[in-house]
DNA sequence: TCATCTTAGTGTAATATTGACACTAAGATA
DNA sequence: TATCTTAGTGTCAATATTACACTAAGATGA
């Protein structure tokens, strides 16, 4: 970077930035296990000040010649590798003393992934990257929360707010999962997300009715029982469906 | 403003402005006339470049020592005398070529007032405000949305997308409507703002089952014909019950 | 190979919610 | 006092929600 070019403008700005909040869910792999399914943030390690060492949203500076959503987008892949998944702006954070260096306002999205096909670079040159889970029981490991630097815990807070509304009225919870998925799958995400249990029944009865998932024909493999079917959901019938009015709702 | 003082920074950064779209709700009023009940969004008259002359939405730049949302509600008093009323953050705009001069992104809010207590400014020394009804036939007058500058048109549809969806399942059309309302009026509320009929026995038993409304004991005035009693929102009880799980739905 | 283990997959009945529908009551006006 | 306008009210059928328990399938290991 040419160090001695600077920017001068008539009124003082804010920075502006971007953070993601990046969601993940594995499902439940491994024969014999348990529940075994795992509902978590993606979180990078600072290599600057402020926060030195803390963990923090993966995120950074919006640059002159593109869109807010494109550097958010942009500091997605360079930083944890990610890229073509759900992301969606969630709120912008512009209170004063959030950035305790500089004024700075951040726009905040947050993004869907599946853990099977987007592995996450676990740690490059650049940044080390790790999953977290949500939900754990607080006394094993400290809360995130507390270890979050900037406003970033605020942030998380309002992405799971975000997520747990919205994945109740939008079909968005297929994108946590792979392509082809058991109804099993689809409950757990949805117990996880919800943090409360859901009857079988009355979970497969709505979700079929809706006619939105196709049966492959293929069934779940390596699992120690009974193998399920695996569905896909069919977003094109959803589009067109929306589009005369239809509402998705959980 | 001082001339000579200027900002320098080592990166380039955009310009960070507000945007609010104002939504009014003006009852029916007058004796025996029709329906008479108008939705209408409050827009200034710009009086510098760009888009000079035309209208807009109020607005303008986020200062250093205040947060964003600060700015929101400093640019709705200073443009259009509007205080102490509903407003929230709805979207943040941040295309390249938003606005021709600059790169300028804009965290755009909405607020929601009723015109009875909260009478505009029609013109002062700074500004020239106006309210515009939303919904009427296209034939007559031009659509708003081809008079608007910068992006505001798009801005106006994302904030009239939020109200439409949000007032099915929070409590904010109360927030149109003066503290005490008919129940005739609420529904007309909502037949405007979802821009379908309701129906009137439905509409009634729905709402006052959720026991939310609190009977004034007052009646309606000045209409020529038998007078409707008077309800308020009961924000308090609302409050609690949310805490407790429920959801307010339309 | 058979007993065991684990999860897949299925139906019913009671209850609550939604939606369609039309008349009388009250009050102002001419 | 006739007329006009809007307020206010109940029922029934259809649909949606909820609670609930067993058999089926397939892998594993004794």
């Amino acid at each position: 970077m040419p160090a001695s070019i600077t920017y001068t403008y008539e009124y003082p700005r804010p920075a502006l930035t971007v953070d993601c909040v990046v969601f993940g869910f594995e499902v439940g792999v491994g024969v014999g296990v348990g529940v075994g399914a795992a509902f978590k943030v993606l979180l990078i390690r600072r290599k600057l000040p402020p926060y030195e060492g803390q963990w923090a949203l993966p995120g950074g500076f919006v640059q002159m010649e593109e869109s807010v959503e494109a550097a958010a987008v942009r500091e997605l892949q360079e930083e944890t590798g990610v890229k073509d998944v759900f992301l969606e702006q969630l709120y912008t954070f512009g209170a004063v003393g959030r950035d305790p260096r500089d004024r700075t306002v951040s726009v905040a999205y947050y993004a869907l992934i599946n853990l099977q096909s987007h592995p996450v670079q676990a740690a490059t040159d650049a940044s080390d990257a790790r999953w977290f889970k949500l939900f754990e029981l607080p006394k094993i490991g400290a809360k995130i929360e507390t270890v979050l630097g900037f406003d970033h815990a605020e942030i998380l807070d309002c992405a799971l707010a975000r997520l747990q509304a919205k994945i109740r009225y939008e079909p968005i919870g297929f994108e946590l999962l792979p392509k082809a998925f058991t109804l099993s799958q689809l409950q757990r995400l949805y117990e996880q997300i919800l943090n409360r249990p859901l009857d079988k029944r009355n979970f497969r009865k709505k979700l079929l009715k809706m006619d939105l998932l196709i049966d492959t024909g293929q069934q779940e493999t390596g699992v120690a029982h009974r193998a399920a079917q695996l569905y896909q959901f069919d977003l094109e019938k959803y589009r067109a469906l929306k589009q005369r009015g239809f509402s998705f709702e959980l």
